[in-house]
RNA sequence: CGGGGUGUAGCACAGCCUGGUAGUGCGCCUGGUUUGGGACCAGGAAGUCGUAGGUUCGAAUCCUAUCACCCCGACCA
């Protein structure tokens, strides 16, 4: 029966109906997984909650990196370092801080390793040589730049301090997903500190801003800005602002946090300044990250039934060339007419880049390399054979658009309308989830009407737009009947309104944002 | 960490009930014919059946333990 069932789902396949299986809609979890495979992005490591970034999946990161890179320095901050592994008595130092993050620190005890041989003549390493205090390994830097802060800072004169470092970290994750939630997870994290409540204020709203730009533009991901509930707070932290974005099963997804720290952790790791009067004072810190948690978002928000849908920006390449060679004769101009093609592209601009252009010349049946393609979602792929040649045409095709419908252009009208194209499919990804956002964000009123929204299987689910002004403990009951959160409590003005909570009935003056999520 | 499920070739699986030492499809390699939608023919390589014990003349198959993975919860970016 599940052989059958294999067979038919190969048969389909071939038949052109999808090249993942299942689809989206049949299981939503093992498509995702489908599609990292398929995309070729990473695999599971031999290490739990590990896993292996392959070149495809490290070469989006690689563009996300530079990208937001090139955003941190325009808005002022420095690149820096600071150590992997955390003395835990500094943990111990802002009690929230280390409640939050205990039950998920991988903790290095011993420094060396020695070899013994046990009962059955195996040699074996033995941790010895026990470290007097235990180290963890980073779940995240507050504490460790915390320290280094304190040492850098004496005068107003020294702030602000604008830290980033691009770096990796690990919490140890009870049920892990590639790129949603692994043990390890690549990151960066922005360290700041300020003279006054404002600045930092202003800093923690900026980089929020930052991320939300970068989501739109870069990721072609419509996200809600907002703050988060006292619930869903970073802990340590006075307040945490959030970009929360939803993808196709119409969960939330939190793809980025902006926090404001307060002097809890100025306080907690002795960061203080002599003040323009003289006065020493605790400054005033902030954090803000995002991480390979990204690229899950955007699998999770853009890929379909064929595989991965990269938006161009973070293509690693924007443009595959496959030459058609129907027979070898046919060799020599194609690839003469291939390679001049892809040095012509080349040479045009992309936003910040030149056109990133791959030429396929492996001797693959073309079928199975347009697949391939297809799947990893590169943004345009291009089809060259003698046909072309004589007509002076190529064959394109877009990877937002159905894989049959493809195009023949004049080489030269595709050359000079290559970065316009690319940056349709850019927007045209931005429009096709934010109207489904908007399909499924739904104003809701009354309690029946939200049990039903997130329980009853005839609806969709999607973000409840309510009006809340119930207690923690209403919203952790919430949680508990429905596993739905407040995912934010949006800055946009549209949802600032006079009305009731729909739990308590009490009096309220915006509706907040609630989905089950990620 | 609680509940459920699954571990057999790179991937997806069959075989297990009723023990006799491993198979199918896809993929991979070679040769040929092909090539503008996942091609065809022929030949070939590849698995200590998750691991460790036990029962047995004999274990993928039965028993025990253990590990890993997946799904659902709790936790989280």
């Amino acid at each position: 029966m599940a052989k059958q069932q294999q067979q038919q789902q190969q048969k389909q396949q071939k038949q052109g109906k999808t090249a993942i299986t299942p689809t989206r809609a049949e299981d939503f979890p093992q498509w995702y997984q489908q599609v990292v495979r398929a995309a070729d992005l990473a695999e599971n490591s031999e290490v739990r909650g590990c896993m292996v970034i392959k070149p495809w999946g490290y070469g989006v990161w690689e563009r996300i990196q530079q990208q937001l890179d090139t955003m941190f320095k325009d808005t002022g901050h420095e690149n820096a370092y600071f150590p992997l592994l955390i003395p835990l008595s500094y943990l111990e130092e802002e009690a929230k801080h280390a409640e939050g993050f205990a039950t998920e620190c991988a903790v290095v005890t011993h420094h060396r390793l020695e070899a013994e041989t046990d009962a059955e003549g195996q040699s074996r390493l033995v941790p010895s040589g026990k470290l007097s205090e235990p180290l963890i390994i980073r779940p995240t830097s507050e504490t460790i730049i915390g320290a280094a802060f304190s040492r850098w800072v004496e005068s107003y004169r020294d702030l602000p301090l604008l830290i980033n470092q691009w770096a990796n970290v690990m919490r140890w994750e009870m049920r892990p997903r590639l790129f949603l939630r692994t043990a390890e997870f690549l990151w960066q994290e922005g360290h700041t500190a300020h003279e006054t409540e404002q600045e930092a204020l202003e800093e923690t709203d900026r980089m929020l801003g930052v991320y939300a730009t970068f989501m739109r533009d870069h990721l072609a991901l419509p996200v809600l800005t907002g703050r988060k509930s006292e619930n869903e707070r970073f802990p340590g932290a006075v307040d945490t602002l959030c970009v929360e974005a939803m993808v196709q099963d119409r969960k939330a997804i939190q793809a980025g946090t902006s926090h404001f720290l307060g002097q809890n952790f100025a306080k907690a790791s002795n960061i203080q300044f002599q003040g323009r009067d003289g006065s020493l004072e605790h400054v005033w810190t902030t954090s803000w990250g995002v991480s390979t948690r990204m690229i899950g978002t955007v699998i999770m928000a853009h890929a379909d039934d064929d595989g991965l849908v990269l938006p161009p920006r973070i293509a690693p390449n924007h443009i595959v060339i496959l030459p058609v060679i129907p027979k070898e004769e046919h060799r020599e101009a194609v690839m003469e007419a291939v390679n001049a093609l892809a040095a012509e592209l080349r040479q045009e601009r992309f936003h910040d880049d030149r056109l990133s252009v791959r030429v396929d010349d492996r001797e693959l049946n073309g079928g199975v390399k347009n697949w391939e393609w297809i799947k990893k979602g590169v943004p345009i792929r291009i089809e060259i054979g003698p046909r072309d040649l004589e007509k002076g045409t190529i064959a394109v095709v877009r990877r937002d658009r159905s894989p049959r419908d493809k195009a023949f252009l004049p080489t030269a009208e595709f050359v000079s309308q290559a970065a316009s194209t690319l940056q349709e499919i850019q927007d045209g990804l931005y429009e096709r989830a934010l109207a489904f956002r908007e399909a499924h964000s739904v104003k809701i009123d009354t309690k029946e009407a939200f049990y039903d929204f997130f329980e009853n299987a005839s609806s969709d689910g999607g973000f409840a737009v309510a009006h809340w002004a119930g207690s923690n403990e209403d919203e952790e009951a919430l949680k508990k009947d429905l596993q739905v959160t407040i995912r934010c409590i949006p800055f946009d003005e549209a949802f600032e309104e006079e009305g009731t909570c729909f739990y308590t009935g009490k009096p309220s003056s915006r509706r907040l944002v609630f989905a089950k999520s990620y």
